[in-house]
RNA sequence: GCCCCGUUCGUCUAGUGGCCUAGGACACCUCCCUUUCACGGAGGCGACAGGGGUUCGACUCCCCUACGGGGUACCA
């Protein structure tokens, strides 16, 4: 048997987190199995809210992720069409049929009325559970004119246990009698959730059905679906799935406040994660780790070699928390794998508006290089790079006062401005400013190396971390160096910043 | 309200009755290395939600409580 696993977004957003973990899932168990495939199917029944820059979107970010899908909207499929707004004629034909062997009714009920029921069940303290009425009411109801008319699938009868046997949580029983007779088809002749979902999961032959947690709930309604149709053997000719798909349902991924993630926990979005600078190859392996865990701690691992690891026994059963620490640190982690000319290619969008002229292509990888270490997202390149640029820099309040203010710190300035202006202090190359520096430190014994490079590092980067600073010597050349050093000592700070 | 699921260090997790004085990773702290900034290395802190059972023995099995999450829609 072929494995097909389908990821089903609806485009009502942008792409989530927790559906890019789902599709993370699926992903990994396709190519897992020899010949598998990762299906995109756009779930766009909701006409009102689904867009589509949202679809794009999603494209967009699986595409970063570097979760390609074997068949979908765009990249045709023997299965398609993928968009379930195109297939809309299957759904009445699947919903027909059940109307026709009379497992499904009309209903007439208005919104008003439903919402009457619900309320008289609630006061009632009874759980509410919507059951076909008398055929003398529903013939009644037919006859009004300007009612609304839904298909619902009738809960089979005699009532009793829905099992649902979880690949990662183990049987689930629910009680069918609990369950209303919910509707398949709406008022305006598009199929509900529940319904969609079955049909095309049956249609696309899937057999492994990989999602969160949050639709528990709403699969015994979707067995019973399959049920129901296992029994019709097939819908005009085409063989309906004698057994239900495999279902696998992933724990949620919380907020820090253990909430349902959403925009006021901050970035929900996987596109806002690159954005900052994460690199897909860190995003995937941290998304892999919520609510997965390798055999063996092998905590980082790439796509393929997780899809050699994944299996539904390790997913976790418990909700995860999104907390961006461990995404941080195999962020640098990643990013310090990078030879400086990929580093270069990834940097490259973040830095581009910088001044880069007064600079060679080679200068600028090495640039690059001399700054990548202490960076968690690519985005903060900008501001790591500011003080290689332009003539002057901007020295913190702060940072004057406990570092260049100081008696030593004046002294030290004074001292490096007599080697610089007596051309005493080769900075021609990295190097021999290295070899300058090494030469320069004794020369003010006893101070020790560290009060002497500080100061030195306040004055021309303005700053007390950075690059080495033999580079920023190096980079910044002697002119740059003397003037930046002579303004520091002049006390005033440059109000003009380069960022 | 009702139904379903869950609860191990701050966080991600390992753990399927004795291997657990509960392991790893991230974060945090300390120390070492170091001409600066970093990197790196070595340590440390730190958890079985609570209560009852079952058992010779429970993190592991059962029950109750608490808390969290999901569902209960003509949203998906």
């Amino acid at each position: 048997m072929t494995v097909r696993v389908r990821i089903a977004p609806s485009p009502t957003g942008n792409l989530h987190v927790g559906t890019a973990r789902a599709a993370l899932f699926n992903w990994l168990f396709a190519r897992q199995h020899e010949g598998g495939r990762f299906i995109l199917r756009v779930e766009d029944t909701d006409r009102e809210r689904s867009l589509p820059r949202f679809e794009q979107n999603i494209y967009d970010g699986l595409h970063a992720l570097g979760l390609q899908w074997d068949e979908g909207p765009d990249v045709g499929g023997e299965y398609g069409p993928y968009r379930q707004s195109e297939r809309s004629h299957l759904y009445t034909q699947w919903a027909e049929a059940l109307l026709a062997t009379g497992k499904a009714y009309y209903s007439y009920e208005t919104d008003d009325e439903l919402e009457a029921m619900r309320e008289k069940a609630k006061l009632a303290g009874q759980p509410f559970a919507y059951r076909k009425p008398s055929p003398q009411i529903l013939a009644a109801q037919a006859a009004e004119p300007n009612r609304p008319k839904s298909l619902r699938f009738e809960i089979p009868q005699p009532y009793g246990p829905v099992v649902l046997d979880d690949a990662v949580r183990g049987a689930i029983s629910f009680d069918s009698a609990l369950l209303g007779d919910f509707v398949i088809l709406k008022s305006d002749g598009g199929p509900t959730y529940n319904f969609a979902n079955v049909v095309d999961d049956s249609l696309m032959a899937i057999t492994h059905v990989i999602r969160g947690e949050d639709h528990v709930s709403n699969t015994p309604r979707q067995i019973l679906l399959y049920q129901a149709f296992a029994q019709l053997g097939s819908v005009d000719g085409t063989p309906c799935l004698v057994t239900p798909p495999v279902f696998a349902h992933a724990s949620m991924i919380l907020a820090p406040d253990r909430t349902k993630l959403s925009k006021r926990f901050g970035a929900t979005a996987v596109a806002d994660y690159i954005a900052m600078g994460y690199l897909p190859e860190a995003f995937c392996n941290f998304l892999s780790l919520l609510g997965w865990s390798p055999p063996e701690g092998q905590e980082i691992g790439s796509l393929q070699e997780y899809a050699k690891l994944f299996s539904f026994e390790r997913m976790a059963q418990s909700p995860a928390i999104f907390e961006t620490d461990k995404l941080n640190f195999l962020n640098k982690h990643y990013l310090k794998q990078l030879s400086p000319q990929e580093f270069a290619d990834v940097a490259e969008p973040f830095v581009k508006d910088l001044p880069w002229t007064e600079y060679s292509a080679e200068d600028k990888i090495a640039l690059l290089e001399r700054v990548r270490e202490p960076i968690t997202l690519l985005r903060e390149l900008p501001e790591a790079l500011s003080y290689f640029f332009g003539p002057t820099v901007a020295i913190p309040q702060e940072i004057t006062e406990s570092v260049v203010n100081t008696a030593d710190g004046k002294a030290v300035l004074m001292a490096f401005k007599v080697a610089l202006s007596a051309n005493a202090f080769d900075m021609s190359s990295l190097e021999a400013a290295a070899a300058s520096i090494k030469a320069f430190i004794p020369q003010l014994a006893p101070l020790k190396a560290k009060a002497i490079l500080w100061p030195i590092r306040a004055a021309v980067s303005g700053r007390t971390h950075g690059a080495d600073l033999n580079a920023i010597l190096y980079y910044l050349g002697p002119k740059r160096v003397l003037a930046r050093v002579e303004e520091a000592l002049a006390g005033k700070s440059s109000p003009v910043s380069v960022a």
